[in-house]
DNA sequence: AAATCTCCGACTTATTTAGTCGCATATTGA
DNA sequence: TCAATATGCGACTAAATAAGTCGGAGATTT
């Protein structure tokens, strides 16, 4: 279907709060999941992965939590998405070498594959910073664009 | 992971198939699924919603099949994989008005509505036609793209 | 009338995603 | 020093989605 799974979100929800709010210090991981209805452990999890990819940086301990590891001016949706997702491709045949039966009758990935640099590209563009800067919509709003 | 479902791939290869071959008259599901090695009945059901979507124009009886319903410069990828998959959404969280518990909570949705209008608007602009330009890749080369 | 093909819904199976649990390790603060 | 608090890690279960199958009805041509 095309979308993001959960655990981007989340990560992406993180990343955006602790750019919000770096000038809190370190924040947890319960804190985290209680502020935005996440189960603790799955965002646990997350925010690992973010960590070794270099996206955050993590204090263990009392007091201890996760702040980021670069200016949110630097990172990029890609890279979250990437650190927790892995690497992402449009196609559905083309993320291993040979599990696809049609591979060698496939004759749109080429095509398609343009569309993902394309994808790629403006995630790249996007960066955590600018998550912080778009308002809230309103889920009046949310609805009517949806129909 | 943000991938097309494969009855998306089938259907693009079966559209691209129809419009390479718009000369020869209509083509079968079972001739189409024999070319590229898809199974009948899952291709036959992803040519039926392109029929209800007014993509394709079916002919029952001996030597029916299926046809492009206008001329593929005026196909876009995006009418091909609405039809099949219904509205595709980036965020994991929009398909439903309520369905979502950190609904009221979700900060990065907008930016990634963003995001999403920008992959439509590449979609859209991928016409059928141009799937069958492409020219066809070579296997080696996709491995070494992918790493 | 028979062969061929589209059409439609229900069903099973496989894969992916989401979330849980238990335990180990590190660090702080009283 | 020791208890509290936090991250780190792997295995596990459950839920959701995707993929493919089956049976039968209706349409059209030869």
């Amino acid at each position: 279907m095309l979308k993001l799974t959960k655990k981007a979100d989340y990560g992406l929800i993180a990343m955006r709060h602790l750019a919000e709010n770096s000038d809190l210090g370190a924040c947890s991981s319960k804190d985290l999941a209680d502020l935005y209805s996440i189960p603790q452990e799955a965002l646990a999890k997350i925010l690992q992965k973010l960590v070794k990819a270099k996206l955050l940086a993590s204090q263990q301990g009392t007091n201890g939590g996760y702040v980021l590891a670069r200016d949110p001016r630097l990172i990029s949706a890609l890279e979250v998405i990437r650190a927790i997702e892995g690497p992402l491709f449009i196609t559905s045949c083309s993320s291993a070498k040979g599990d696809c039966s049609q591979s060698d009758r496939c004759t749109v990935r080429e095509p398609l594959r343009k569309v993902n640099r394309t994808i790629e590209e403006v995630l790249s563009k996007l960066t955590v910073w600018e998550l912080t800067e778009s308002p809230e919509q309103s889920p009046v709003e949310l609805v009517t664009l949806q129909q």
